[in-house]
DNA sequence: CAAATGATTCGCT
DNA sequence: GCGAATCATTTGG
């Protein structure tokens, strides 16, 4: 297993949307590694996808991370109640970032289930147990990311780089809830690409295929006919 | 099954 | 003020 680095993160959104299929969501929470492997996920090109929170070069405090270095977290909040995890993608200046549409739960699936419906797994409805993390709000919820998660870094190296105490005491505060990206296996997959989801006011962009998920996976959120 | 609906906050015009 | 990269619930076939 290994956590990815900046590298992987500094190219294009279309291809780290792929790539990241099949990586784990790592959020060390509370005392808890929280964990899921990474199942559906959109691309958001940036300043010429009219989809995209930056499109056109909009710059404002909340998009601002977008246009930082490749490798954060960009987490936003949508509908007035749920949040939408990311990962910012591309270049400095250049506002791209994908958009993590559903996982698929691989430990502490109890406090996941607790964190979204206040149960244990095996007192949940079927039909909750089988929506557990196939959303973007879902698996926010169900992974406690949320607008405090906004801005930090997945490759995260504050603890080679502290230098007086305090940035220790900073730093472990850091580890304490860091989240990163694994790859912990290898195993084999079809990707199906498809049109992103609620993006209606795009336009032409609204029907571009950059949405991406791994054929049959039971925790994809929207699927196509052929994949039923 | 699919479609309709209400919830609820914030960011921007 | 408006509408959003959504979800749970209800309603109807």
């Amino acid at each position: 297993m290994h956590y990815l680095d900046r590298s992987f993160y500094a190219r294009d959104s279309l291809i780290v949307a792929k790539e990241l299929l099949g990586k784990y969501i790592v959020h060390n929470h509370k005392g808890k590694t929280l964990m899921a492997k990474i199942v559906e996920t959109e691309a958001y090109m940036g300043i010429e996808d009219k989809a995209a929170h930056s499109y056109g070069g909009r710059r404002t405090p909340r998009v601002e991370v977008m246009y930082g270095p490749p490798g954060h977290v960009y987490v936003f909040l949508i509908y007035g109640m749920y949040n939408c995890f990311n990962v910012v993608t591309g270049q400095i200046d250049d506002p791209q970032a994908v958009l993590v549409r559903a996982v698929e739960p691989t430990a502490e699936i109890d406090q996941l289930s607790i964190n979204r419906f206040g149960k244990v797994f095996s007192e949940l409805k079927s039909a909750q147990q089988s929506a557990l993390t196939n959303g973007p709000g879902k698996l926010c919820k169900g992974l406690a990311i949320d607008r405090t998660h906004n801005g930090v870094d997945l490759c995260n190296e504050s603890v080679q780089s502290c230098v007086t105490q305090n940035d220790l005491i900073q730093s472990e505060s850091f580890l304490n809830d860091s989240i990163q990206i694994a790859e912990i296996d290898t195993h084999a997959f079809e990707i199906v690409s498809s049109k992103r989801v609620g993006i209606d006011y795009a336009e032409e962009a609204a029907s571009f295929p950059w949405r991406f998920y791994i054929k049959g996976n039971p925790h994809v959120s929207v699927k196509d006919k052929e994949d039923k």
